[in-house]
DNA sequence: GTCTATAGGAAGATAGAC
DNA sequence: GTCTATCTTCCTATAGAC
């Protein structure tokens, strides 16, 4: 009767439900099919239910990138080199195209403010630091911070298009010529 | 005790319940309220329910952007004074980013699939007559099919991070940018 | 065509046994 | 820590009066 599943393997399983379904799309029976728990079990471990829950999965997705995406981006290493980086990692993340960003997926419409911080914090942080890393190559800060921005809108975008499409093209396409948008004019290093 | 809303209108109300909470947490009480109908009229006028429903505010919202879109970029004017009209109507359709787009909202993850199936469709014929427009420009077809996607890449994900970041600026600045970069590169005319 | 009333079920959440 | 059983609320959908 011992904790059979650790709470992480739990909000592993659950980051693919919420990507899938949303906020409002996603029930506790869902939720206690995908974790392999009783709807009990969870708000034992959860008290605060659903939204507990959707928090919990938004802060390990957050972690993930905070350490596969944002740390290389932050490295020494040259900036084309770390853009590169984050292009493998989120080609990971996002299976190539075949799901949904949290970031899209949790803060549609009138979902909960909570919810709705966490993910402005999450993506100005990722915002930030592909601006720091432009920087790095030597453009001007605003400039900087308007083509990380860019960046992301193209992310954003590509799997948008390819989820309306059911066509991973534009994703791929987009992770392969993040470079050339991100540094195009400039030289780089 | 006539008719007392148009059909029309309800659905006009609709489209924003839509936008802002997506298929999943659009309920039928936030239909009824929206529209100003009781639950009941609506399954008068829409025996198929929600589903229903949605196909029908989608319908409406593909037929807006026929009209205000797609015929403009099919036109006979300059092609890239058809790609400005495009940017001054979506402006409009988007209220400046910060309305959700009903292509992201509806094709979440495991919506209905004659929803997807209807919000591909519309994407398709998005991207198709944005082809066409370049290539009038003289791209060539697959260059132009590429940067077509390219553009509404831009908008989708311009209006997921005004979303995220509740900024517009994204959404102005890919709206401002469009023209250079759909013809970057030709001579356009 | 609209409404009130309500059926029937699924949602989020809790109590208490083991 | 997990479970079964249950409560309450909200949901979709329908019946029937006006």
């Amino acid at each position: 009767m011992a904790k059979k599943i650790s709470d992480e393997d739990v909000l592993d399983a659950l980051q693919g439900v919420f990507q899938r379904h949303g906020y409002a799309g996603t029930s506790m029976s869902l939720i206690a099919e995908a974790s392999g728990l009783g709807r009990a079990s969870l708000y034992h471990r959860f008290p605060g239910g659903k939204l507990e829950i959707a928090l919990a999965v938004l802060e390990g997705a957050a972690a993930w990138v905070e350490e596969h995406v944002l740390t290389p981006l932050r490295s020494a290493a040259p900036p084309r080199e770390r853009v590169a980086e984050m292009g493998r990692q989120i080609s990971m993340l996002y299976e190539g195209g075949r799901r949904s960003c949290l970031l899209d997926a949790l803060a549609l419409g009138d979902s909960e403010t909570v919810l709705r911080d966490r993910v402005q914090e999450a993506t100005e942080a990722w915002a930030d630091a592909l601006a720091r890393t432009l920087r790095d190559a030597g453009l001007a800060p605003d400039e900087a911070r308007v083509r990380a921005e860019d960046g992301l809108v193209a992310i954003q975008g590509s799997l948008v298009l390819a989820r309306a499409l059911r066509d991973q093209g534009p994703f791929l396409r987009t992770v392969a010529s993040m470079e050339d948008r991100l540094f195009g004019g400039i030289a780089g290093r």
